[in-house]
DNA sequence: TGAACGTATGAATAGCTCTTCAGATGGCCC
DNA sequence: GGGCCATCTGAAGAGCTATTCATACGTTCA
């Protein structure tokens, strides 16, 4: 893979960058979670349940695609642990998981809110 | 396309949480944000540059990968505007653009520090 | 000018992701 | 139990993404 330490141009500079990496589970565990995330109707999902616990039937009126592709994405966003959800009968309730999650959302609009202009 | 309408549950659930969506287009640029950021490698130049300057070669030793890959990587960041470059002679030195960057990585990794325990 | 270096780009292939469809599961009510 | 409803799951195809290789660009220095 790499070319590590050689046609270095600033060797001071790339010991000192090398030490500030995050750990390998780390990075992949981040990148996984961004990449959750890196969907128009999963941040939909997201949006909507940063307001309120919904169940799937509804979810999928509110972002406007079928209850089988949200089930979908809410599978995905269950096992990156972004959202929780609750049986109650024949119904599946699910909300953010904690706050880090709606975090990541408003400081993600706060950006591109600010590219848009 | 959805079943806008059709089904709901908790119709009034549902039109609350469409009240709250965000824009399509900031949908899309959130998402494209995120999806840049869902790399191991991307995260890992923006780690390093999340603590200094560093031209492409430097970059491509910091975080082991030919400098092609990391001028495709930064092209991408770039696009996204979540980082900045200027040249100096024949070196083009990288920074990120601006806090916010700085602040999804550090908010991401906090979350993933708990989960991973 | 010509060579050497750092960086950028285009094209191509292998691998992954999203959506859909069909069907399975599990709970409620008659 | 039998039917219905909400949700989940697996498989398949279209579309997108990452990496590599080859090459082009632009700058410096002899």
């Amino acid at each position: 893979m790499g070319a590590q330490g050689l046609h270095l141009i600033h060797p001071k500079d790339v010991r000192a960058a090398r030490a500030a990496l995050c750990s390998e589970a780390e990075l992949t565990f981040l990148a996984d979670t961004f990449q959750i995330l890196a969907n128009p109707t999963r941040l939909q999902i997201v949006c909507a349940l940063a307001q309120r616990e919904l169940c799937v039937g509804d979810l999928a009126a509110v972002v406007e695609a079928s209850p089988s592709a949200v089930s979908h994405h809410l599978r995905q966003l269950r096992q990156m642990r972004l959202v929780r959800h609750r049986r109650q009968g024949k119904l599946t309730f699910y909300s953010l998981a904690d706050e880090h999650v709606a975090q990541l959302l408003d400081l993600g609009l706060e950006h591109v809110r600010e590219e848009l202009e």
